[in-house]
DNA sequence: CGGCTTACTGAGAACCGTTGTCAAAACCAT
DNA sequence: ATGGTTTTGACAACGGTTCTCAGTAAGCCG
């Protein structure tokens, strides 16, 4: 029987707290500093728990698994900050069908999709260009 | 100055043979079956090689990265069995423009985006239904 | 409430893909 | 051929993730 331990709460609250995609070391650090004694085989099973059950969405990005708690039971992309993480949940539906059709067209079946945009949000923009000035 | 080696041309022609995404590993695992003593090392680093000059296109699935050899300074897309690893390159100019136009809705400069699409190509889908029925 | 079963946790070792190190080998302009 | 430098190969090191296993604690049941 599944149980509920105050250690997968935590995961789930740090997880929609970060707001972007965060990986797990990064979680598991921000759980310590705010004073939790988790461990960090924890935070990687509980996420896994919650990319099963459809709560997060999780990406590879330079050798690493990022997770993001996300709305469940919805199919969307993300449009996600490479400099601070910051993501939009975005939906494109004549995305979907394109690679639905796409797929046909060339005999695949079983398809599935991987869409995400990475950019720099307007903040981090800001950001960046006021430190190159002068 | 960049000198030219066997090693090189032989992961460079390897990877042409592969027709689909390999892994680093896979790749130097054939190179050694047909009699090459080439180090895993070395093709390491003469796919970073490939990967710098545009040479070979590389994803990430399940905390390994795959490469391909790809049609040099072209932008595409791929379709890829994910049985067999055989990989078709397509293009997607409706995607390109919604991409664009979506990170520059949202504020975000400096956009790249990742389309891929995977699925089971039409031979691997037939192997897969011969297997399951009687 | 208290006992009991059993899933879950914590700590560290193990794992695995990848990268770094450094002496030896090989490339190539001269 | 020779010398200056890039590359290579073997292996150690690294970093993220998973495994192991003994100890802990959910939650059912009386």
């Amino acid at each position: 029987m599944k149980r509920n331990t105050w250690q997968k709460e935590a995961v789930r609250s740090a997880l929609g707290d970060a707001g972007g995609f965060v990986s797990a070391q990064a979680l598991h650090a921000s759980l310590r500093e705010s004073g939790s004694t988790i461990a960090l085989a924890t935070v990687y099973r509980a996420l896994t728990g919650l990319t099963d059950e459809g709560e997060a969405d999780s990406l590879q990005q330079e050798g690493e698994v990022l997770y993001r708690a996300c709305t469940p039971g919805t199919h969307h992309h993300h449009l996600i900050c490479r400099r601070c993480g910051t993501t939009v949940e975005i939906e494109a539906q004549p995305v979907e069908e394109w690679a639905r059709r796409t797929a046909a067209e060339h005999g695949f079946t079983r398809a599935e999709h991987v869409v995400d945009i990475f950019g720099v949000c307007a903040r981090c923009s800001d950001l960046v260009d006021r430190a190159s000035r002068p």
